[in-house]
DNA sequence: CACGAGACCTGTTCGC
DNA sequence: TGCGAACAGGTCTCGT
């Protein structure tokens, strides 16, 4: 599930509550649980359950795809790979059969970790820098302009589409965003990095910023039964449009791998052979 | 440096 | 109906 957009969507409801749950800002942690062990990477588990106890969470934030609660010592720093869900609520509703690790917290209340396929991972550190060290730039980030995004591109001979997805390339975005982001600047997924021009480079930053908040303002995607709430799968240009018109030109949707992922693009807005795009 | 294959996991859907 | 294959929002590691 869980790109930028929805790590925002869950974080923000985690900081602000929302109609049925409150913030999880200055909430004491009284205890935790761990049903499967290797979701938590670090540190040692009989440590872990001693140093989180009685700590107070003074802040939730994100970078990238990682949530961040910001302890009044440490850090607990989670990534939902690709079915994790984070859920606050009340301490005697039954636990969710894929729940794999769980806060309790005062006043009856529990946030749980619910992951079916069991990637997830939760770190416990001083310094958060031990988990994002790597991580490439926030796409908000205002340091990332077009002139830095070009550059950055002309330096890697890859093809977009992974290069997206890199983590260390830029923070954030996932197949379905990178997908979505592709086919607003009219990128084929497979164009090599460095052979795009500035004015495209360009194009293809602002497209990532605008398919990211969109998703935001929509709250994320909800696909198949694993993350409830969002909306944005209804806006979908190409991701899971196979065979489908596009809704730009009605040229149908094509599917292909890439990196060992789905790729989908509309053939005619997104051709190969690059419209070589003003240099500058 | 870049890429592909294989792991890590469970569940749903599709094709024969 | 049954059964195996393909596929799913992600990332890591290893071999080439």
């Amino acid at each position: 599930m869980p790109e930028l957009p929805e790590v925002e969507t869950i974080c923000r409801r985690l900081r602000e509550g929302d109609l049925s749950t409150p913030p999880l800002i200055g909430m004491e942690i009284t205890g935790a649980a761990l049903y499967w062990q290797k979701t938590l990477e670090h540190p040692e588990a009989a440590n872990f359950f001693s140093q989180i106890q009685g700590r107070t969470i003074d802040q939730i934030t994100r970078r990238g795809k990682y949530f961040i609660l910001t302890l009044d010592k440490g850090h607990l720093l989670g990534h939902l790979r690709m079915s994790g869900d984070l859920i606050v609520e009340r301490q005697d509703e039954p636990l969710d059969a894929y729940c794999r690790f769980c806060l309790y917290l005062q006043e009856g209340w529990r946030l749980s970790f619910n992951d079916m396929r069991k990637f997830g991972r939760i770190w416990y550190v001083d310094d958060p820098q031990i988990v994002l060290s790597s991580l490439g730039p926030e796409p908000f980030d205002a340091d990332l302009d077009a002139k830095n995004f070009f550059e950055r591109l002309q330096s890697r001979r890859r093809q977009l589409k992974p290069l997206l997805m890199d983590q260390n390339f830029l923070a954030g975005v996932g197949n379905i965003y990178a997908d979505e982001a592709l086919h607003l600047a009219g990128l084929h997924p497979l164009t090599i990095a460095n052979q795009i021009g500035f004015v495209q480079a360009e194009a293809l930053l602002s497209a990532i910023r605008k398919v990211l908040e969109a998703g935001i303002r929509h709250n994320g995607s909800s696909i198949d039964w694993i993350y409830r709430g969002g909306d944005f799968q209804n806006y979908f240009y190409v991701y899971g449009r196979e065979g489908e018109p596009c809704k730009t030109c009605g040229h149908l949707i094509e599917r292909i791998v890439v990196a060992q992922r789905s790729s989908h693009f509309c053939p005619f807005c997104q051709p190969m052979e690059a419209n070589d795009g003003n240099q500058s």
